[in-house]
Formats: structure tokens, sequence, C-alpha cells
RNA sequence: GGGCAGGUUCCAGAGUGGCCAAAUGGGGCGGACUGUAAAUCCGCUGUCUUUCGACUUCAUAGGUUCGAAUCCUAUCCUGCCCA
């Protein structure tokens, strides 16, 4: 099967140049996509783009990974509806070593590959490019009629905000580092979300008029919710691939937390599963879905090529300990290294045993270790009834939490919500 | 530079002197039901606080008034049209 029919599948080519899968077919293909430097760590949106360039690669291609060093700088508007706040250049750098590291941990960068992987950083090569040089030998070649025209652009133009010429001038930079590419690194294949079509399609047309060559590209549809809400984020804001922004237990959390739908559409997009083993993976999940088959397989796959097999392994194990069969007491029987190891996913918090063997309130209980900002929240939490302690629904705001309430001589485990769990340890 | 229309709580969007911490919808959070799902229903959603109440909000700074998101002045920002 070949690359495209492989993504095909998988519901990943939305639009796609004519000609791509040809020249795919021809001869070894360089490709690349693009990463944004806007945090210091990828989250799961810049994980279709990593399944791209991994899908490129196993299929014999050589992926370069574009980190925006210079796009960065400016922000991309695509159907954005207002200009994004200005990182200065400090962090822009301090991003951009970060997210390098990151890329490196998923893609094969060994030299001696033919296809190996490379990254390359577009500030390289536009930090040296004048103003007046960039206008002339770029900026002529595209019309501003062209570059009105591109929806992601309208967009911005009839909303109410308006538009910097810094934003609009955006598409000719991308565009200009696939010229780049094309000339420096014989790249011929530009992937993306489908909201960059616009950007790149700029990229070929100046590739055609400028040096008259031809240059390819598709691009995959964005992921989103069944129910069409915003993809990746959870309560906590933004899934990190950085483990210590997101935790492994909460990264798997998040994938097995998602809809049936979402699940058969992500299984496909973000593991290497072949096509019959998902499906005998679904169609074993419709015989009990209360059994999670499907969320389960999806989580472990994609948390165990993010995080690593052993990470993997601790989180099931906390998911088992806090959902599952495995119960408190079972994890009261655990040693305290092992509590330790089980419980590094969760949400941790502190108290001193001092204040507990005097006997504190629930409510200041809940303000001392920071798992409440204020006892107004925590009450308020409380009255919903969504507050626990060792498993046990907290009904009154006089409850006294005490030493009694330890386990293993220095847990406590709360849970605001169902799903939220905090360990608290007394020292 | 000129004319016009605007800037309201997470978002959209009401409110044009007291009844406004500010309608309604969305989103978020919590609960019930379930499968740690979906749908549905219920509660919460400026901050702090034991329902009382206190404090800070309606672009910014001043002013009028017993009282202002609402009126006045200046400033900043945005859109549209004209130059």
């Amino acid at each position: 099967m070949n690359l495209i029919e492989e993504l095909r599948w998988r519901g990943m080519v939305q639009d796609m140049m004519p000609g791509t899968e040809e020249q795919l077919q021809k001869e070894m293909t360089t490709g690349y996509v693009g990463f944004d430097p806007t945090a210091d760590s990828l989250h799961i949106g810049n994980l279709v783009p990593i399944m791209l360039l991994k899908h490129l690669q196993r299929a014999g291609h050589k992926p370069l990974a574009l980190v925006g060093g210079a796009t960065g700088m400016v922000g991309d508007p695509s159907f954005k509806a207002e200009e994004r706040k200005m990182l200065d250049e400090e962090t822009l750098q301090h991003n951009q070593r970060c997210i390098k590291a990151q890329l490196e941990k998923y893609l094969d960068f060994d030299p001696a590959k033919p296809n190996a992987a490379e990254m390359v950083n577009n500030y390289d090569w536009f930090k040296n490019i004048s103003f007046l040089h960039f206008i002339r030998d770029v900026g002529k070649h595209i019309t501003v009629n062209y570059m009105m025209a591109k929806d992601s652009v309208k967009k911005r133009i009839e909303g109410d905000n308006g538009m910097s010429f810094t934003e609009f001038s955006y598409q000719l930079i991308q565009g200009y580092d696939y010229y780049h590419l094309y000339n420096e690194k014989n790249c011929r294949l530009q992937m993306g979300g489908s909201d960059q079509w616009g950007n790149i399609v700029t990229g070929t047309e100046m590739i055609r008029r400028k040096g008259g060559g031809e240059a390819f590209a598709f691009t995959c549809p964005l992921v989103k919710k069944a129910d069409g809400t915003k993809f990746g984020k959870s309560e906590k804001g933004n899934i990190w691939l950085d483990a210590s922004k997101t935790t492994p237990y909460e990264f798997y959390q998040f994938w097995l937390r998602c809809t049936d739908e979402d699940a058969e559409q992500w299984i496909k997009t973000f593991t290497f599963l072949d096509q019959n083993e998902i499906s005998s993976i679904i169609a074993e999940h419709n015989l009990d879905k209360g059994k999670y088959t499907l969320q389960k397989r999806l989580a472990q796959e994609v948390t165990a090529f993010i995080h690593g097999q052993q990470e993997l392994e601790l989180a099931m194990m906390t998911t088992d300990f806090l959902f599952g069969k495995l119960s408190l007491d079972a994890l009261k029987s655990l040693s305290d290294v092992d509590v330790k190891k089980v419980m590094a996913g969760v949400q941790q918090a502190t108290i001193t045993k001092a204040e507990l063997a005097a006997g504190i309130d629930v409510l200041t209980f809940m303000t001392n270790t920071q798992i409440f900002p204020s006892k107004g929240e925590a009450r308020k939490m409380l009255q919903n009834g969504g507050l626990s302690i060792n498993t046990e629904k907290v009904t009154a705001q006089e409850l006294v939490v005490d030493s009694s309430f330890l386990w293993n001589d220095k847990y406590i485990l709360v849970a605001k919500g169902k799903k939220n769990y905090v360990l608290v340890t007394a020292e």
C-alpha cells in the first residue's frame, strides 16, 4: 500500500495537489511539515503532523521537520479570529530548542539511513534576508489579489478585528520556506493541517513562478471531536507531550475518556495499527462497550508511542487503582515505594502531620493543601456532592479531618468530582 | 486626516441613571443516570466569606449625580466609508 492509500483509509487526506501520488510512487521524496514554536512543548494537536512525518518515513521517504523560528515571530493568521500575542525572541528560542528535543524522540534521525529525518529552522535562512531583498525577490512573484483571495485570509479581512500587514505577509514567509527547501533540500512535498492549505499553495505557486519547478502537497483534515468542539483540551488545558506538563497518567486518561465515535477515528489517526486489526478491535468493542476495549487500546498505543512502555504500564496501574477493580485497600497494601510510583501521575498535595494531629475542618484542609484556592470553592464542590476523601463522599462541611484519615501513616486520597484525584501526603 | 459605528463578565450577545454582579444562549465545572462514553435532567459559574454580607468589575483616566455599564470630557483601540 502506498503512502497516500495508507493515509486515505485512515481518513487523513483532505486536499491534495494533482500528481502528488505519482511523485511519491516515482522516487524517494523529501517532505516537510512545520511546527510553530508557540510553547516549550508540543501538544497532542501537533501529533497529527508528527504522524504524517512518521508515515512518510515508514513509506521510505525522507521527513523534514521544520521548526518555525521565523514564522513563529509573525504568527499564522489562517482562520484565526484575531491576532495572537507576540512572543519575545528569547522565549521563541527556548521553545525551538524544546520542540527540537521532543521531535528527536519520535522520528528516526539515524544519519546512516538514506531517509533519515532532518530538522530545519526557518529562522536560519530568514535571519539574513533583508526586508527590501524579500519584497523585491519574493513579493514580486505573488500578487496581493492572489493572497487576499485565500479563504484563510478572507475570514480575517471580513471579520471585526482586521489584520495587520505582519500577519498578512505570513503566507509569503511560509511560501518562501517551501521554495527554500525545494532548492536546498530537494524537498517536493509539504504536508499539514487543512488550515494550512492556503499557505502551502502559496509555496508551490512561488516555486512554479520563481523557479519554474513543480512541487506537491496534501493536507490532513483537522482533528475535531465528534461534537465539533476543539480537540486536545482537557479541564486542565492542553494535553502536552512533555511528561512534566501532562503526566503519562493524565495523558493516558485523556485517550481513555474519549467517546466511542472519536475513538474510532482517532485510533486510525494516532496509531499505526493496520486496517484489519482496527476493525477487529472495533468489533470486539461493540460486543461490550462497557469494557472500553477501543479506548483502552487507543490509549495504550498512543501513550506507549509518546511516553514509552514503562510509563504506560504505570499509568494503567494507576488507572486500575483509582477506577478499576483494585480498590483503595489494594493501594494501601502496597509498599511506600510502590505507592509513590503508582501515584506519580496523580496530582500531589501535602499537609503537615501537626495540622492533622490537631484536626482541621474539611474546608480549611482543602485550602491548606491547595486542592482548592478558596473555601468558597471547596464549599461549592462539597455542596454539589463532588468531594470525597478516601473514596467516601464528604457530605458535611463540619467534618474534621485528622490523623485517623491517614492510611499507610501518611496518605489521604481526595477526589474532586469523579475523575480528579489528589494524593495528599502528610509530612 | 474626515465621517460613521463600536469596545460589557470565558465566548457570543442583552442592558441606555437606581429593581445590575449585570438577561439569554454557548462553553466550563459538579451531580443523577451510565460504560471514567453519548443523550437527558438538575445545580454552580466575578472574588472572598458559614445562606448574611463585604469587595472589585461593563476599554482607560477624570467629571456630573444622593446614585453611572448607562450622562459628560479626554485618551487608547477596532471596524466601515471617504481623503
